[in-house]
DNA sequence: TGACGTTCATTAGGTAGGCTAACTAATATC
DNA sequence: GATATTAGTTAGCCTACCTAATGAACGTCA
């Protein structure tokens, strides 16, 4: 192990997860008022960015692909997800959010980040300019790294 | 709806919700090479700060108490915590990590921890320290909120 | 002091969500 | 056109969550 530097780089990766569990675990208390299963929620948001296969869901979500196409048939069969044919290749699924599945998930959302939208709120101005400069760093850390 | 500030709060807090995620569903990769259950992984974490009680661990969980009392046990089987009972009150069972806990738990945070280090090494110092920064103002945050 | 209600944990039994292995159907390759 | 590959499903198993019911220990108070 190198001098200081590292040492601090090592609290700040530690101090970033565990504040990252935290945030999390709090927002989740407020899923169950959706009534929808929380693997659900999460795999309806992958859809947002529009129609994708059970493949590339099963993927975005980090789970295999029978666990997806059972997550799917589930969300199918309360309505939540319309499944179509690809005319290119019969063998994918194609997936798209139902106008209830996007009722759901908005409501899901707006439950999660009103609570942090109340944290936010009582920050001074300059810790909230902090933070949202700070959230556009790591997301870029994310996506490059 | 407010004016533009209200705006940026609830992007921010949007944006904060959302690296939080995608931040924890990549280090949640490296889980597996620990050969401990993530859950059990996680309630393990629980006992860093001292023995608790099993109902203390299931509050700080998030889980109801039959589920803590099977995972204390799955725990207890494979030498994770031990078990003692409380002098003062024979109903509760004290929990507190073996050495072999804190050998799994310590390997657990390093894989993980070691990833994040390695993005965070490659920002900027200036970015560095913002997230760092920002980091502090979300745990006071969460801590006081 | 002893009956009553409360609290901590466990047991029993059910559901959801994850896995691997094995399969079907469709597509791609040579 | 035979063979290999790919997408998804089915089957069967395990873990992790829940509620309801139960047991055991504690506190209270008449």
């Amino acid at each position: 192990m190198a001098g200081g530097a590292t040492g601090r780089e090592r609290e700040t990766a530690d101090r970033l997860h565990s504040v990252a569990i935290h945030l999390l675990r709090r927002v989740r208390r407020s899923d169950p008022l959706t009534g929808v299963p929380a693997a659900q929620l999460s795999a309806l948001s992958v859809l947002m960015g529009g129609p994708r296969t059970l493949g590339e869901m099963a993927t975005a979500e980090q789970v295999r692909p029978p666990t997806m196409s059972k997550l799917v048939a589930d969300m199918e069969r309360v309505g939540l997800v319309r499944r179509s044919s690809d005319p290119e290749d019969a063998r994918v699924v194609r997936l798209e959010m139902s106008a209830k599945g996007r009722r759901v998930l908005s409501k899901g959302r707006e439950l999660r980040i009103a609570d942090i939208e109340r944290l936010v709120h009582r920050l001074r101005p300059e810790e909230r300019d902090s933070v949202a400069d700070a959230v556009g760093i790591v997301e870029r850390m994310l996506h490059e790294g």
